[in-house]
DNA sequence: ATCGTTAGATACATCTGCGTATCTTAAGGC
DNA sequence: GCCTTAAGATACGCAGATGTATCTAACGAT
């Protein structure tokens, strides 16, 4: 592996991020191993330790880099039905829906850990209002909706019945759950 | 461990399951090794390798011994949001809470075997109506539900909420949750 | 009392990952 | 061009788990 150059520095420690990452989607936590991850980064695992001493720093740095990174896209069609169900696509097909698949497979962390799902995406989302909380002060701005309060469970419930639908299935979400959830589930309950 | 009496047959297997079980609920899955249970059962592994040649093959039958097991109380109040919140508390306190969060240990298994939380619920649930569906049914035909035709979805809606809920804490849910799915999601949209 | 079955103990070779230590040599700053 | 830094290779002992083989002795049925 040491046929002519040499990396180093930050070169060196996204080449080996990357690595970790796939590590991580195509082996779980399972497999997320100090061991694999330099195999597959052509590196050494001392190379590892002097960075990240722990196995739990190595999956943060990797979260951070690949987690936060890439905001889910709001839509904004003039349409409260279109935003909701265009939003919920993008969680999907995005790297949120991966990431909610690897969070799953972070179970075994939360275990050793005595942390938990929630503290962690606290801990990596960025600051700043929710998908849907922007999506429906649109509609009450447009006078699609009354500007009454609602509950954080009401507003962003469409994102809890797809985590919940990620998480059972461990594939992409149908079409059909995704406008199930809204039309049968979130419109109801907010034009009522 | 031969102090006096050995163990045969259907005794030394439910000791075994027994031992499996707890192994489960204690360490997770990775913690779920043929080495440990054996030790934890007082026996040997060759004894496990006679009778479930494969980890899975073990995992199925002390899944089956404890979860189909005990069903979920459904409260029969008179009164439709005492019911939905009984059914709720017993869910969350019975085995079933635990089973989600094991479930969410079983994320591994998963992987491994390329299935998923939901085939093996539908797998190990024993047949007849979700509680939901009771409740819901009980309520109509005291009239203080309108008889028309609800999607699963919406019917289920609280136990796909508890579900999430279960799973992003990996705690006991609390009251407020469980009010707050029932008073201002599920009831708002039965009754609208 | 005998006998077939099988629990339970032990040993084994093997594998994978861990964490550390050592050595070389390439890279980059000055 | 020298010199400090650190990458990369390798080795070591350790731990835990795997799957199988072998032996004994307890149990249950007859």
């Amino acid at each position: 592996m040491s046929l002519n150059s040499r990396r180093r520095g930050a070169e060196l420690e996204d080449a080996i991020l990357d690595a970790a990452w796939d590590t991580l989607i195509e082996h779980g936590y399972h497999g997320f191993t100090f061991e694999a991850i330099a195999a597959r980064a052509g590196t050494s695992r001392p190379v590892l330790y002097r960075r990240w001493p722990q196995r739990a720093d190595l999956l943060m740095a990797v979260l951070h880099k690949f987690w936060g990174s890439q905001p889910i896209e709001v839509p904004d069609t003039g349409d409260l039905r279109a935003d909701a169900i265009g939003f919920l696509r993008n969680a999907d097909k995005g790297r949120t829906g991966l990431m909610t698949v690897i969070s799953a497979q972070l179970m075994e962390y939360f275990r050793e850990t005595g942390t938990n799902f929630e503290e962690l995406r606290d801990r990596l989302r960025r600051p700043g209002p929710l998908g849907f909380e922007v999506i429906v002060a649109r509609a009450v701005a447009r006078g699609d909706l009354p500007d009454e309060p609602r509950s954080r469970r009401v507003v962003n419930l469409p994102f809890d019945l797809l985590r919940n639908e990620m998480l059972m299935t461990m594939r992409p979400v149908s079409e059909q759950a995704i406008t199930e959830i809204i039309d049968d589930v979130w419109l109801p309950l907010l034009l009522r």
